[in-house]
DNA sequence: AATGCTTAGGTTGATATCAATATAATTCGG
DNA sequence: CCGAATTATATTGATATCAACCTAAGCATT
């Protein structure tokens, strides 16, 4: 009776420090939840802050064009749009010249909002930035990766 | 009758490029997708391979420990560990010396699943790690997030 | 030993996330 | 103009995530 190779420690430990996946988790819970807390008196997170935000437009985009943006599955989108509806935030509407499409725009309480979303966010941030070396370098690395 | 003051475009383009947290949440998710493709074979996502290499030590930790390591919620740590035990990749059992403690290890079919993923991770993240400029000066500015 | 404080986890409810699949509208090749 | 491929989105089901709240076990002070 051969007992199966046990997997090494050492891989483990080889992971745990190396693994840019885990550390992107890692870091990006831990900067949503500082986030989460500073919008809570207003009833957002920090995902429904950066959707909302996002569309904030000239033109309202289609939901695709959001989904690129926040590089989220289309279908998560459409889940997270929904308790966003429900509170009067956003207006969702079909495209007239494309069927297809359905066009995302704030309504006049989503804009009020965020009137009073990005001064928290604006303080919020520069804690953040101050975390860091170089903010600017790490947003290219990040970027390299979206 | 007075509209309500207009938020600004310009503020939405200062937020999408700067926000670190929507950087962090947009890389994140696509590491994420990019290790999950990789280890579909073998029926995890990223997550659950985090997970699961995180119990690999000479002592099984307890569930605070692995909270922290991963920075998730203890609740969410509950939630994850869930399927894990169904597919009798990890046990659960109540630590002896503090019977408030659990002690999480893993099966002989999670070394065994972990020996056939450990080689999966070692490509993926070597592509991850090309994708940047420097991955070493990328991990520190994660951990001095986390 | 009794009272209260702290620590370790669990449960519930809401939202978030994605794969697989489905539907409807548009476009395109013939 | 018609059928096929493509595009935009929705639905379902499983898992992930956290806040709020709850319980049990250990600890500490009297």
């Amino acid at each position: 009776m051969k007992k199966t190779s046990a997997f090494p420690f050492e891989s483990t430990l080889e992971v745990r420090d190396a693994c840019l996946c885990l550390h992107l988790q890692r870091a990006a819970r831990k900067v949503a939840r500082i986030f989460d807390d500073a919008f809570r008196p207003l009833g957002i997170t920090n995902g429904q802050f950066s959707l909302l935000i996002s569309l904030n437009r000239p033109e309202p985009p289609v939901m695709g064009d959001v989904a690129a943006l926040l590089a989220l599955d289309r279908t998560t989108l459409t889940a997270n749009l929904k308790p966003l509806e429900r509170r009067g935030l956003v207006v969702v509407s079909p495209d007239p010249n494309d069927r297809r499409s359905r066009r995302l725009a704030l309504t006049a309480e989503g804009e009020e909002l965020m009137n009073r979303a990005y001064p928290i966010w604006r303080e919020t941030h520069a804690l953040i930035d101050k975390m860091i070396a170089d903010p600017e370098r790490l947003r290219t690395d990040l970027l390299a990766l979206s």
